[in-house]
DNA sequence: CTTAGCACTCAACAAGCAAGAGTGCTAACA
DNA sequence: TGTTAGCACTCTTGCTTGTTGAGTGCTAAG
């Protein structure tokens, strides 16, 4: 039930032609445009043998053929060739991660912005999550008569703060003393581990000020570091489906438009992929609304340690090589830079 | 050329049936459903009139009428009733937006949220113009041997965090002299007068140390201010404009989401309208784009003073009353949460 | 095994037609 | 003078029908 070498090629161009064209593919045009060495009658004979294998679909009795999922699955597992990025392409991506100031968040943004302007597609990205992430420090700093600046310092350089409105003014002896108890207190620790187990409960002092201070300030302690916890979801070039073929009826596209915008549940799809380059197709992916995508992820790692992600999502049509290259291109590029010397 | 009694009332009626239904209203529906007390005839002869005065319009000779942009402004100007909200809508309201910690960006966020899902529109919310904004201090902070964390608080209360990665490892009682000469020199200074003026350059100190330190950071002092500057924008409730008829094709549907995602140019617009409340219906948007929707926008401030905005786009045919009310009991509770007791 | 030839199928487009909604006008009425 | 009924007219919408072109499947010959 192994596939010809010819059966091979006329598949490979199937699939080309297909995504490049976006129309049904038939056996004259096959055998004109890739000269095959043989007839569109031999061709014809070919395909549909391809057909009853599952390889090809017919949308009606007198189009051409149509690459299916397990088509597309075998083109990218077998017969897609690697796509050197051009000069041009590699320098743009350098330009938009440059930059000396580590800023994650802002660094991961512009990744999806340019791998949707190189792909034209919608492209998106998510932080990493933060729960294996260690606290460095924390920092309470004067902004008002009664008014502090917490601040969380995590030993991956990520940094959250929150301003606070106290009900009462505050001494700055006891911000630091109260800055230096916690850090004291929670410095190492992972930040799920602050928030699941009953430290904060039990964060006690005798110094009479500082508790009433620590009494306001711990519960929004609490909401920041579960701020810390939440992963972003950055995503690009949404109007680009406009452009394709395969969302060009109401429907589809607003069904596509409506899927990205379930953030969280799109956020969860990403989070529980796995590492790596991986790529879905069609009814590949377990989503429903998802059937008729193609899903490519790579992830990138900071300091070696913590993973995100980022990819791109489109039809099942895609050029599954350019793509894939550009997406590993960057996440590599994003590893390098958010690892420390 | 005054309207009379009747002529208004007509208007008003046509201009009500077509905001809920979307559909040309003809004289004989006018009659029955509003009881107006004269036959259909009668009620042609009055919308021949009010077409003429340019009221009304008439897609095609066979189809009922429909108002014009300028009907709308007289509806909106006076023939409008001020919509209470209901106590749910009220209770989700404030819901959306309580919390003791006054985190600016996130609940500007919560109110587009509840603002697009309460109309069923595209809302958007923009953060003040920072430019008038006086520095309160500036805090450089150890995070790892070569990392620091630059961090730029404002007299608002809008705190901004920048990791940055020195060449060299630095000693800490620089790090806090240099954050001492820093707020020294830049407190009470508005944001754009640093910028603008010279005195970045002017920043020198004689401490060997320092000074080095001084250099690797400035240059991110200047960037990180430059960010403080920039206006968030927030947008949400896109693909409600699906459930729109009136973007019930592709094309129209696709202009609107590129309009509304070419952020900075939509930016501007937002940021160049008048304070309080402020309605454009069409044509009298300047932005081609925007001439086929209206705007409803508000304003919030930050301790009476900073300029925030907040509002809905949608098409010309929107529920101007409710969609009104609504922005401004959200813009009234912002204020309110966003004034220091 | 490959190929030429031919009948067959189906989508897409255009043209034609009927139904329905709504107007504009005219003439009669209060 | 304002209001109304009646009627012809217009235009959209949906439906049907016919035509064209692309592409297939099958058969028989090379």
């Amino acid at each position: 039930m192994e596939l010809t070498e010819r059966k091979l090629r006329i598949l490979q161009a199937i699939v080309s032609d297909f995504i490049t064209s976006a129309e049904p593919v038939g056996s004259r045009t096959l055998s004109k445009k890739y000269d095959m060495g043989v007839s569109p009658a031999t061709i014809r004979n070919e395909m549909s043998d391809l057909e009853e294998q599952g390889y090809l679909t017919h949308p009606h009795t007198s189009a051409g053929r149509v690459p299916s999922d397990r088509a597309y699955r075998l083109y990218v597992d077998r017969l897609m060739d690697r796509v050197e990025l051009s000069e041009s392409e590699k320098r743009r991506i350098s330009e938009h991660l440059a930059g000396n100031i580590i800023e994650l968040d802002r660094t991961i943004e512009h990744a999806a912005n340019i791998l949707s302007e190189i792909t034209n597609l919608t492209s998106f990205a998510i932080t990493p999550k933060q729960d294996e992430n260690k606290l460095k420090y924390i920092n309470i700093l004067p902004a008002d008569e009664s008014t502090v600046v917490l601040m969380i310092v995590a030993e991956s350089g990520k940094v959250k703060n929150t301003v606070l409105q106290l009900k009462a003014p505050y001494h700055e002896e006891s911000l630091s003393l109260l800055s230096k108890a916690m850090t004291y207190n929670y410095r190492g620790k992972t930040i799920s581990d602050i928030m699941t187990m009953d430290i904060i409960r039990n964060f006690e002092t005798d110094i009479e000020a500082m508790s009433r201070l620590a009494e306001s300030i711990m519960p929004n302690f609490v909401k920041t570091l579960e701020s810390m916890l939440d992963i972003n979801l950055y995503l690009d070039g949404l109007t680009n489906i406009f452009s394709i073929p395969e969302y060009n009826n109401l429907e589809k596209a607003k069904t596509f438009l409506e899927m990205v915008n379930r953030r969280n549940n799109f956020k969860d799809v990403l989070v529980n992929r796995d590492e790596g380059v991986v790529i879905t197709i069609g009814a590949e992916n377990s989503e429903d609304l998802m059937r008729d995508c193609s899903l490519i992820t790579a992830t990138y790692h900071i300091n070696g340690k913590l993973v995100g992600k980022l990819g791109v999502i489109g039809p099942t049509r895609m050029k599954y090589d350019k793509v894939t290259s550009v997406i590993e291109y960057i996440t590599d590029n994003l590893s390098r830079s958010f690892t420390l010397p």
